[in-house]
Parts: structure tokens; sequence; C-alpha cells
RNA sequence: AGGCCUGUAGCUCAAUUGGCAGAGCGCCGGACUCCAAAUCCGAAGGUUGGGGGUUCAAGUCCUCCCGGGCCUGCCA
């Protein structure tokens, strides 16, 4: 079976774009691939953050993770910092990776414009990324968009290291836009995210009065568009209905939509209830494990050795490679 | 190491010579709407980065600390 690694960082609850983006992809994967699932806490910190909080935040997020289905049975799922190798990969990548290249990574950009404070971590933020991959001489990256320009300099680094070393490394492929993409409720242009507008994001262990009403107060448009003209607003909502509603229940609703007769209020109600059903399973399995927190930090324990066994024999390997540290 | 600039509401910024800390946007509530958006009405929101000092009075002046940005790093 390939390899296959993917992060996510604990800043906070999982929302519903996490969830049906990412995650419920990562669960599918675990059955046709070697899955390592990582919670990036190094990552986490080259922007600002709480310290008192982030490494609850890590165990909760491998809650939210297993709640929905990832498996540590068949997954390896740790937490980044737990295994040392990923930072002594990383400052070997340093030395391989083009400082242009660097420059050129447009989520620095982006990051690197609004942050007050910009640290030489959030620039050299990809390198880790690459050494997070190929630490484990993972093959495929499932990844947003917006990462494929990581994955793609993971595999060029992985390509000078190989021409420098020796043939080591694999050229990691990212798989892209396997998960749905859920749009912000508020502003159905933008893409569900926490970072921006709170308000906006959905959380997957919000409580359920919350969520209505924000699903209710999800933008729409002015309903005068019969036919097969549908604002992004309305899409979303038919998105997350094909998510978590029968195939004839969201028929229903798009024949209406079709035929001008379709009320909103109609369609953001079956959304929540849909909705409420498809995830409330995963809501009390979060709350049976938040019950006996030791038992997800035992597995995390166990996945942190699963991880570390890979981890250092890779390592020993590279530095034999490059010539430097204990053998 | 030295020099210069800077910190005011969630965000962008304003505040005369030292004289009641404000606006826009956003957030929240209401009207409107099938629900929203837009629009209108309303409300909340502040240790002016922190401590000390001068003064009747400090966002404003002095001082120290914290945070951020920029310049210099040459010859002797």
């Amino acid at each position: 079976m390939p390899k296959l690694f993917s992060g996510i960082q604990p800043t906070g609850e999982l929302h519903l774009g996490n969830y049906f983006g990412a995650i419920t992809n990562w669960v599918e994967l675990q059955e046709e691939h070697e899955t390592i699932y990582c919670i990036v806490d190094l990552h986490a910190i080259t922007s600002d953050y709480d310290p008192d909080t982030l490494r609850e935040n890590s165990v909760e997020m491998a809650i939210d993770l297993i709640a929905s289905g990832i498996d540590p049975e068949k997954s390896v799922l740790f937490i980044q910092s737990e295994v040392r190798e990923h930072v002594e990969l990383q400052w070997i990548f340093n030395t391989v990776t083009s400082y242009g290249d660097l420059t050129r990574m447009t989520q620095f950009k982006d990051k690197s414009e609004k942050a007050d404070f910009v640290s030489a971590g959030l620039f050299d933020y990809p390198v880790l990324q690459a050494a997070d991959i190929l630490l484990y001489k993972a093959s495929r990256v499932p990844v947003g968009e917006d990462q494929v320009q990581h994955v793609e300099l993971t595999r060029r680094i992985a390509r000078k290291f190989n021409s420098r070393f020796g043939e080591f490394f694999p050229e990691p492929e990212p798989i892209v836009g396997r998960g749905a993409r859920i749009m912000s409720t508020a502003d159905p242009e933008r893409k569900m995210s926490k970072s921006d507008h709170e308000k906006h994001a959905i959380g997957l262990m919000e409580d359920e009065d919350s969520i209505w009403e924000k699903v209710k107060s999800a933008v729409t448009d002015p309903g005068e568009s019969k036919g097969e003209e549908m604002s992004p607003g309305v899409a979303n909502l038919f998105t997350l209905l094909e998510l978590t509603a029968p195939k004839s229940t969201v028929e229903g609703f798009r024949e209406d939509h079709k035929e001008g007769k379709l009320m909103y209020i109609d369609l953001k109600e079956a959304v929540y209830e849909n909705l409420m059903g498809k995830i409330s399973p995963v809501r009390k399995k979060k709350r049976k494990l938040m019950e006996n927190r030791s038992h997800v930090e035992d597995l995390l324990e166990g996945g942190k050795e699963k991880a570390r066994s890979i981890a250092t024999g890779n390592m020993q390997e590279v530095r034999k490679m490059v010539g430097v540290g204990p053998r």
C-alpha cells in the first residue's frame, strides 16, 4: 500500500470545512493507504498562539480526529513535536532548499502581509512541511489547493537531496480536490476558515442552537433567479445537503429550486436536520472520548512510537549520507 | 552596537497650544425578508502597550520597561 502523510494544525476545534473537506477524506484513505496523520503543533507556533492551551488543543484535535473516524489501529496518529527528527530533517533540508524558492511561496506572502510580526519560522514553514512528509518517505499527500505549491517544493527538495547525496527520498504526489469545498455561510465567495471570522465557520462540535443560527443566517439570494442559475450561498447549502441527506431529499429540493418555488427556510431546516443527523454520532463519540482522556493520550503515545520507529530509521540513513550526527 | 520611527475600540485610523477619547468599517440587537443579503433604526465596545514622573489637567511632555518597523555596520 502506498504511504500517505497529512497534517493538521491544532488550532481549535474542527469546523465543517475541515471535516467535509479533509477529514472524511482522510478516513476513506485509510483503507487503501498506509496512512500517517500528524497533529502539527510545530507549525502552529509559527503564528500567534497561546502556549497555555496548545498542548491541550493538540490532544483535543486527536480526540476530534478519532471521533471523526481516524482509527489509531489503521493509521499512525501522533503529535509532530514528539518526534524530534522532524526538526533535524528540516535543518538538513534548509541546506538544500533555495532561498528564492521560499520567497515565492504565495502562502508566506499572504500570511506575512497580514501578520504584524513575521518570524523566520513562518518563512521556513514549507521546509518543515517537506521534512514532515519525507521523514516517512510518504509518496502521497492529500492537501488543499493552497498547499499544492508546498508539495511541489517538497518534490524539488527531495530531488535536490537525492542528486546531492544519493537516491533516497520519493517525490510525493499531491492528492487534491477529493474533499468537498465548504464555503463560509456568511460570505459564500470564501472558503470556510477559522482564521477569518469565527462567525462564519460552523464548528463540528458547536452546540446545536448555535449551528442552527448559523445555518439559518446563511447568505442566500433574493430568490428571483429561477432555473439553472444558483447563487454561491444556495449552492453551498446544496453541497451540505448532498453530503448529509438521502438522494431523494436532495432531488426534491433541486426540483423546487428549478421551478422557483423553493423556500430557503425549508432548505435551511433540511440542511440543519440532516447535518445534525450526520454529525451527531461523531459528536457523541467525542463526548465519550472526552471522559477518557488518558485513553486518548495512550493512543497518541502508541502513535508516537510507531512514527518514531520509522523516523529514526530514516534519519539514521540520512545522517550517514550527509555525514553528520550520531551514528 | 548605534540612530530614527511607531503602539489609541475587533480592524483602519482621527483627536488643535497639554483641555470632556472620536469616526468609518466590523460585531451585537431591532425593522424589512420565506431565510438571508442590501437598506434603515438602535446599542455595545477603551487601563490610549505597561510602570513611574511633570502639571490644576497627559493619548499628547519627561523617563524607564515591553512590543513592532526601518536605516547604519565603511575609513580611522
